[in-house]
DNA sequence: CGATCTCTTGACCCTAGTCAAAATTGGTGG
DNA sequence: CCACCAATTTTGACTAGGGTCAAGAGATCG
């Protein structure tokens, strides 16, 4: 599926912390970078509800007028490249191209049950597993989009953001997953050591991500032309 | 919207564990009683991960074949009566009605947007605005699916499952709450003390499920003639 | 070559889990 | 109406995972 007709925004100043796009006539798409959706907590520390990698819709969760108004902004993680698809334009293609309307919700009962499995390991699994589970899920997403697969992108802050947990209790656990070998990298280089170590604590499902449908790789995305 | 041509399914027997439904060619809406989607977890535990309560759709995280496989189980709660409606037929209504189409995607919005609530709130909040929260959703969903506004029909397992806690904790925590009068009754009763006061503990958004659209009520409820 | 992020370490504390036992409640059948 | 059984709720004692604070050590960039 190819989409034409995006609109390439102009890059944010990324020191001002205003809410990045109104999302109300516009499908926002991630062309580069590493971008997050989230909340905003007293003393600055923040929630990351979703990741985002190049490919992927930013506003699903508002993308028409039956969206709940949620109290959420996008940010970048890494510099960002957003493009902007008009609404009415993209509900005239979802009309003519019922693949795109497939594509489409596909892209949000994928979001949905990413964030499903965030809430399970949120509540359920000990910090080892969730830092390794999210990592898991980082490199398999940054491959799909044509990112590193060995070396993940963010901070420990991002990830303790991401994860609910400190950024200190993170940089703990990393310390761990190096000492076993399924991670390496020094400092702030978060490398790949023993993938399937990693995955078998994580518990990380292999089809996580990997679902059967018209291709292998993730759907969801958009295959940008 | 009234929906006709629903096949209410027979009762199933509640002791047996199997998954209550194969979802590949029916959308299964509740009727009555309140049911949850959740994960069975080693030792007989559970984790919930949504709530369902009459008029809801049951299985939108798999509505059609785009969806992801999810490892999850719709489960009763208290007593059940479910329809399902044959996915061929629903296509054709969505065809026909658009503002059927407006009210699926807005359930489905509106289920992303309440797994995120329960997300931020498993991450970022302590025990007590975890479970003042969660009542105060149950509360609120309850009434607008015509049952009782003032007392919560789970039992604390339940809620304990639903909030990621253990029974014990949350037990504790419901004395806390009856002690300062947020929630009033004895033993099984958990009946609402002082609503706001409830509200205001746990930080719940009045307009939190009251979506502006259609109808003060919430509109992705199914009106069933 | 500072200034500023990011990462690392240590000490200490507190929320919430676990285990185990007892008290209540509700429902069922005789 | 009562006795019994199962499911729920309640209590107490103990434990541990992870948060917080604060200081120091590397990186990175202009």
């Amino acid at each position: 599926m190819l989409v034409r007709r995006i609109e390439v925004l102009p890059r944010i100043d990324r020191s001002q912390s205003a809410p990045l796009f109104d999302f109300k006539r516009k499908s926002i798409v991630l062309l580069s970078g590493i971008s997050c959706l989230c909340r905003l907590l007293e003393e600055g520390s923040r929630q990351i509800t979703s990741l985002y990698f190049p490919g992927d819709f930013c506003n699903l969760h508002s993308l028409n007028r039956t969206a709940p108004i949620v109290n959420l902004e996008l940010k970048e993680l890494i510099d960002c490249t957003f493009g902007a698809i008009d609404l009415d334009f993209l509900n005239d293609q979802l009309e003519q191209h019922p693949s795109l309307s497939f594509a489409l919700w596909r892209a949000v009962m994928v979001e949905m049950y990413v964030s499903r499995t965030w809430l399970l390991n949120a509540m359920q699994k000990p910090a080892m597993e969730r830092v390794a589970h999210l990592i898991c899920e980082i490199l398999a997403r940054q491959e799909t989009s044509g990112l590193s697969n060995r070396s993940v992108l963010l901070t420990q802050l991002d990830i303790a953001d991401a994860a609910g947990l400190s950024a200190v209790h993170v940089n703990r656990t990393l310390q761990v997953l190096r000492g076993i070998g399924a991670l390496s990298g020094l400092g702030r280089a978060i490398e790949v050591g023993d993938l399937e170590k990693l995955q078998r604590i994580a518990g990380f499902d292999d089809k996580y991500l990997k679902f059967p449908g018209i291709g292998l790789r993730w759907d969801v995305k958009l295959q940008i032309e």
